[in-house]
This record gives structure tokens, sequence and C-alpha cells, in this order.
DNA sequence: CGTCAAACTTAGGACCACACAA
DNA sequence: TTGTGTGGTCCTAAGTTTGACG
């Protein structure tokens, strides 16, 4: 495949799509729905009222309490307003959605009553919506494509401090829409009565449509379902990458390491940073417009005011505490003994600087990915990510695998490897909300099985003592029947204290980033062939799919 | 060299269908 | 039959990287 890649960076030859499919038209509100100013009805423009509807939606939602999300949705809601209306309307405090609200309510309660033949049909109806748009044919092969329909408008709804949280999401039309496509394949039909913003046929790249979103102002993009081969292949190269880091990473380690007593400032900040990156891996953290989103950091960006020094901390020297948000405000708290050189290092970038300036502040992700692509062909800040994580899962299931468990027990060691990788990468969830009562369900079902389990071990003794072995020789049915109740049973039982144990310690970790993102599918695929678990134990029917270029290739002798 | 846009991967949460228990 | 918890899917935001440009 790598001596495959195609000249010029030429992605594919034939594409052929529908477009994306739009959302649906606004549909303007039933007359008995009223929306109230100041006390008194009043009836919105179409345009006014659209938007009006997007914030009722959310009145019962956190977000609607906050001061900057309800500041921004109002000043991009008296955009949409006729000048007579912007001139009642002035204060969001006066303005009473209760009425939009309960009818957007009542609408989902009556989809969720929806007769067993008319969920069917809505099914059936999203199916043909997925076979018409949601296929292309990209070089002579049917792929799935991953987003096919638009996003459809609504209110901004960031994460963590966003400062734009609440402003207007404007409806995609079809003249926002670049279609990219090949040059003599068919041109997708743009709705009637409409025209695509621009076709072209860019071959270079992989995307079928684009259209510019307007609270960011970024691009979006409609691609391929991971499924395919083109984002297979890359799916593939990636790991690749990763695995000829493993050959050189020693070195590099060397490197860094000695660096960290360069003479020029500028290679020991550096030298620091990819320490972090390596050890903690920290993502390469790339400077952010102030305002534009949340203010996060990843390892370049960090400041003085993430991290603490402790000369000595719970019984251990030169200990660095790390404290900031992440990736989507994520917070990352982590406090870790480093090499003396370092702590040094770290006393010396801070000196003289306040809470809020740069800890790195010679130091950009391109110069530093500048140099990584120096120590090794494609090598840059993530690589360290997807290398650590997956030779941790291959460690780790090496370290706690016993080939005579049951499924359920390997699969627990499974869960705890990939947890380990999860628990490096900082990938956490919120709390289920329902923890707590199904940890306490569980807990008892577990209790009732011990009390099965007891009472048939009685029985299974009872029956033994009582028994007169019958003259024939021929197996004993009764006793048998008890036998095989008692064995099903204390399966059973194992059964739920591994899901108990595997629940509790998954509770705040999300394990399931990592399994996509981060660790070479082969290596999974290997463990399942050589501990004989069935693959669609591990990888459901979506992952087996994403993953089929490895499910093809993957050996049970394969090393990561 | 810094800045910016483009293109792509990575991310957590909402939502929904479905299995299973009551 | 109904209620409920959960896994899987969908959604789209938020990162990283690259390359053009001045």
């Amino acid at each position: 495949w790598e001596e495959a890649r195609s000249p010029g960076g030429v992605r594919w030859t034939q594409l052929e799509h529908r477009g994306p499919c739009f959302a649906p038209p606004y549909e303007p509100l039933p007359d008995g729905v009223r929306f109230f100013y100041d006390g008194k009805p009043m009836r919105l423009s179409v345009a006014a009222e659209e938007v009006a509807t997007f914030y009722g939606k959310m009145l019962d939602h956190e977000h609607a309490a906050k001061e900057v999300f309800r500041n921004n949705f109002f000043r991009d809601w008296r955009k949409e307003m006729t000048a007579e209306e912007r001139r009642v309307i002035k204060h969001l405090s006066k303005c009473d959605f209760t009425e939009i609200h309960r009818h957007f309510v009542d609408r989902a309660a009556a989809r969720k009553a929806l007769s067993r033949e008319e969920k069917q049909r809505l099914k059936e109806e999203a199916e043909k919506l997925q076979q018409e748009f949601g296929y292309c044919i990209l070089d002579g092969h049917r792929e799935k494509i991953g987003n096919f329909k638009t996003e459809p408008p609504g209110l901004f709804r960031g994460r963590g401090d966003h400062p734009k949280m609440g402003m207007l999401k404007r409806r995609v039309r079809p003249e926002d829409v670049t279609i990219n496509c090949g040059r003599d394949s068919k041109i997708p039909e743009p709705p009637a009565g409409h025209q695509w913003k621009e076709v072209r046929s860019d071959r270079t790249v992989t995307w079928l449509a684009a259209w510019t979103e307007n609270v960011q102002n970024t691009l979006k993009y409609v691609m391929l379902n991971p499924s395919s081969k083109l984002k297979g292949e890359r799916d593939w190269e990636k790991y690749e990458v990763a695995r000829r880091l493993k050959g050189v990473v020693g070195e590099i380690r060397s490197q860094y390491q000695a660096d960290w007593k360069s003479q020029e400032m500028k290679a020991r900040q550096r030298a620091v940073a990819l320490y972090f990156i390596d050890k903690l891996a920290l993502r390469a953290g790339n400077e952010k417009e102030e305002g534009e989103s949340a203010d996060t950091v990843g390892c370049c960006s960090l400041r003085v005011e993430h991290v603490q020094l402790h000369p000595e901390a719970d019984g251990r020297r030169y200990v660095v505490e790390f404290d900031f948000l992440g990736k989507d405000s994520i917070r990352y708290y982590n406090k870790v003994p480093v090499e003396k050189p370092v702590y040094r290092n770290l006393q010396l970038f801070m000196e003289n600087k306040d809470r809020g300036e740069e800890l790195f502040d010679r130091l950009t992700t391109a110069s530093l990915n500048k140099h990584l692509q120096d120590l090794m062909d494609g090598l840059t800040a993530k690589v360290f990510r997807t290398y650590n994580a997956s030779i941790t899962l291959q460690e780790q299931l090496r370290a706690l695998t016993r080939a005579d468990d049951g499924i359920a027990a390997k699969l627990l060691s499974y869960n705890r490897a990939n947890r380990a990788v999860a628990i490096l990468c900082n990938h956490q969830r919120a709390t289920p909300k329902t923890f707590e009562k199904s940890m306490q369900a569980l807990r008892s079902k577990i209790e009732a099985k011990k009390q099965q389990v007891a009472e048939a071990k009685a029985e299974l003794k009872a029956a033994r003592a009582g028994h007169v072995p019958r003259e024939d020789g021929r197996p004993e049915s009764f006793l048998d029947k008890r036998q095989r109740r008692l064995e099903k049973l204390e399966e059973q039982l194992v059964r739920l204290s591994t899901q108990a144990t595997d629940k509790e310690e998954s509770k705040q970790v999300a394990l399931g980033t990592s399994k996509l993102n981060y660790l070479d599918p082969r290596i999974s695929i290997a463990w399942c062939k050589r501990f004989a678990v069935p693959v669609e134990r591990v990888y459901n029917k979506t992952q087996r799919e994403k993953f089929a270029w490895a499910l093809d290739t993957a050996g049970e002798d394969f090393e990561f």
C-alpha cells in the first residue's frame, strides 16, 4: 500500500454521489402555541419564530441558564427579527417561551408513543434516505458515507466555557455547498429551484461536499465512513508510522534526555515538552485565538499556572503537579515524579514569569513537529500518543491474560488493558447518571445468585447422600442434573462478579475513544486468536467494519 | 519565520432502539 | 405488557497537521 500511494497526492479517480441531504424546512408553530412578550401574546415572523423555537427547546437545559449563552442567543435572535419585532422585543427576561417549550416536549412524547407500525414506517423511511444519499461510488466500489446530512440550524453549543455558546448556527442551503466529484461522473442534482455554490473535481482530497459553518467560520465536510477503503488505508498507515517509532524511540529518548542539558533554551524547552508528550501522552497543544473558543491547552501551550513544582510530595522527590483543561475542556490532573534535570529546567522556565505566561515560550507545535520530522520520517507529536497507547495495550494484555481463564475473565483482562490506555490518554466520561442505582441492582443480583449457589450445593449434597447407586452403572440423571445446575449457577455468579468489578473500575473512564482511535486493532485481533476469544466479543459490528483491514491480515503472532 | 486556511482525526455527550426484568 | 438500563449510533465540536503565502 505504501508503494501504491499515488503520485501527486491523488486519492481517487472516480467519485460519484448524490450530494448532501438537507435538513427539512422549518415548520411554523400551530396557532395554539404562543410566544409572549411582557405578558402579552405576540405573533412572530417566521424567521424570528424559528430561532425562538431553538431557544424554547432548550429552556430546561443548563445552557439556557448561562449568561453568555443567553446574551449570544438574544443578540443573534434580534438580527433575525423584523424591524417592528426588534422595536418591541428589547429584553430576553421579558420573553416567555414556555408554550413553545411545552409544544416540543409534547411532540417528543407523541413520537415516543407512536405505534409499532408507525415506528417501523419511520425506520424504513430513514433506511430509504440512507440508501439514496448515504453511499457513493469511489473507484468502482460502493462506499458508505459518514455524514451525508447537513447539520440542521440551531443554537451553537460549545464545550466548556465557550464564548460563542448560544449563537445562531444558520441553516445550510445548497447555495452554501461546494460539491466535489469525479470529472466525468454524474454531477449531483441540487434540490429543485436551487444551485450549488460550486462544483469541483479535486482528486487530492477525500471530501464529497463542504460548506462554511457561520459561528466559527470553519469548513465542514461530508466524508466517507470509517469502514471505507480510503479511511482504512489511512488508519493502517497511522499504525505503521507508530510501529516505526517503536524502532527508534529508544534513540529519541536518549536524545531528548541529552537535550535537557542543551546550551540552547529552545532545545531544552523542546526536550522537556517532548518528554511530557512521550511520558504522559499529552497532546501537542496548538495556540488558540483568545475569545474564539474555550481556554484549553495542550503540552506546548501550557502556562505557568498549570504546573506546580514540589521538591517533595507523597514521599517522592521532584514532583510536578499538572492541572489544566485539555481538549473538550476535560480536566487533566496528575502528580508525577520527574528526573532532576527536568525539574530544574521547569524551575528555570518558570523563573520571572507570571502565572498567565507560557511555560514553553520558545516552543511552538510547528517547530516541535519540524524537529520530529528530522528524527523520523512521518513523525509528529500525536504519533507518540498512538505509539504509547498501542504498546501499553500489548504489554498489559501480555501481563494480565491467563490462558486457563474463562472467556469472561479474559475479557475483564482485556478491558483492564484497555482501561490502562484510556487512563494514560485521559479519556474521561461523566459518570452515568444511573450508575449508583444500577450498581446497587447488580449487587443485589450477586447476593441472590450466591444464595442460589448455596442452595444448589446443599441440594446436590443431599441428593448424593440419599442416593443408592444403581447396579447397571448407568449415569444417574437426577444427580447429573443437580451437578449441572450447580455448575451453571456458579458460572453465572462469576460472570456477575466480573461484570460488577468491570463496571466499578470503568465508571469515569471512556474506553471507546482509545479503542477506536489509538489501539492498533491487530493487537486485539491477535490476542483474540491466541486466546480463543471470539472477535465479536471485543469489537462490535461497526468496529469490525472499521477494522476490516486488520481482520483480514492480523495473525495470532502479530506483534505491534 | 509566523499566520492562516484547509483537510483531516479525535472527542464526549445526546439520543434511540432493543434486550431484558418486573 | 410495560418500564428501564445499556450499548451502539449519531452528532458535531475540538483538536492536529500541512502547506501556501507574505
